[in-house]
DNA sequence: CGTTCTGTTGACCACGTTCAATCAGTGTGG
DNA sequence: CCACACTGATTGAACGTGGTCAACAGAACG
């Protein structure tokens, strides 16, 4: 499990990791070679270039780069977010192992947005020049991509809705249960067992209202109330929910939406 | 091109269309068959259930509900939305020419969106449970999907981040240069020659706040004071850009976002 | 110890909402 | 043919959610 990395930016930047083979890897479950067949697996290997360490706080590319690779996050939290001219930053979406980053529709052209890690996390990197010529190769992971595509446009189009139409509380209390759930999902996925209701939170306050079109001050304001109201208890880079049902209600959230089952 | 199909709400559901076959399929420049070979073209067409026509008002699928297929939209406007609990509705995204809809991480579950026609549609259907199947068997087809999928994906977090970050007047302008800008690219795409700055424009003012996250009222307000600043001009059912570059500015919005390559 | 970063609280303000009345266009039925 | 209903757009007035500005507190860190 990453640990909270606050606090802890190494001003190192990227550095060669482990070589876990993708045969032994843990998240394999929810990543891009889920349908690969064990005996495929020594092969698609070969499309992955190395494994890497990023720290926390450090970006994997920015908006407007044309990064080398793309990369299937194995461990830690990764922010990705877009800037406006006006200098105010949205978070489109945190990133948790098992997401694959970086792929956009022009392969040469820059990135739309821009990817930063929360914790110190742990990636496997692949050429982006040699996706297409995988996917041909494999139609099983090009299959397992679409998945995974249509698996996050649900997550953006449902983070859209209650950008348009939800209150500020209703707003947070979605972003909680959304991270708590996908961070159990993962659980499942990789047999590691969830502790109870406690999830590390790795993100800070102006994080969440980055993420949920707030200020901070509001952000501030509103998990005051909900603590008052024992929905939630904050300690440092930790929260606990606890009462997921009212929590629940007040989100209009649907667990069925984080336990999607594979195309394959 | 579609005509303008309010109030021509026929009471008929689907109906029976015409027969083209994929190779003379005039959109197929934009569609997720792009990249099939003509020789294969034939054989994939096998995948192809029917062509139907789906008048103007009438819904393909709702919330909720598990279609037997997929769609290529081969003609005419769709809007994708979402209802919550309260009642209110949000647009995620107008569908047209070209583009794939229906399909979702879990393939045999309920929607989490409806579409609804806006004009009187042309479609192709292709069954769910075969999608798996096709993308094995011509992976081209699985690989000209992921492009498509990350190219929504894209719109959509450019729709996310104006919903977060961007103001009444902002958010409008955007959305009438995205609509502008898609028709061009169609219009290019098929051959079809843009008629200049013109587009008609099948959608409501309360259609426009639904997608933005505003009121009706707002949207005819901020709408009056652009016409005012000769900014665009409207007639029934169309909007004029009047002062595009104006606009854009405006909207923040980069027309590189809708010139997308694709990925084979 | 100062500095920096994150969170907290207060006072005031504004963008967009809500509620309401009115109008134009369109289709419907007597 | 006209009265009527219905939908979409427009405008005005009052209101409220959340933003802005500001001061301050606590923790981490050099």
């Amino acid at each position: 499990m990453p640990q909270n990395g606050r606090g802890q930016a190494k001003r190192l930047s990227v550095l060669p990791g482990p070589h876990v083979p993708c045969v032994e890897c843990a998240i394999r479950n929810s990543a891009l070679f889920r349908p690969v067949s064990e005996e495929h697996l020594d092969w698609t290997q070969g499309y992955r270039a190395a494994q890497m360490r990023l720290p926390a706080q450090a970006h994997l590319y920015r908006e407007g780069d044309s990064p080398e690779y793309c990369w299937t996050l194995y461990d830690g939290w990764v922010k990705l977010y877009k800037t406006l001219v006006t200098g105010k930053r949205q978070i489109l979406r945190f990133a948790m192992a098992g997401d694959f980053l970086g792929f956009q529709p022009d392969l040469q052209g820059p990135m739309g947005h821009a990817a930063q890690a929360l914790t110190d996390c742990t990636l496997c990197a692949f050429p982006r020049a040699r996706l297409g010529e995988l996917f041909q190769a494999r139609p099983e992971v090009a299959t397992q991509f679409a998945w995974m595509a249509a698996r996050d446009m649900r997550l953006c189009q449902e983070h859209l809705a209650g950008m348009g139409k939800k209150s500020a509380r209703e707003r947070i209390a979605y972003l909680l249960l959304e991270i708590c759930h996908r961070q159990r999902q993962i659980a499942r996925a990789t047999g590691r067992l969830a502790p109870g209701q406690r999830v590390p939170v790795p993100i800070t306050q102006e994080d969440i209202a980055d993420a949920v079109g707030l200020t901070p001050v509001h952000v501030s304001r509103t998990l005051s109330q909900m603590r008052a109201e024992r929905l939630i208890a904050c300690a440092k880079g930790e929260v606990f929910i606890m009462n997921e049902e009212a929590l629940t209600e007040i989100a209009e959230f649907d667990p069925r939406l984080i336990e999607a089952r594979p195309l394959l």
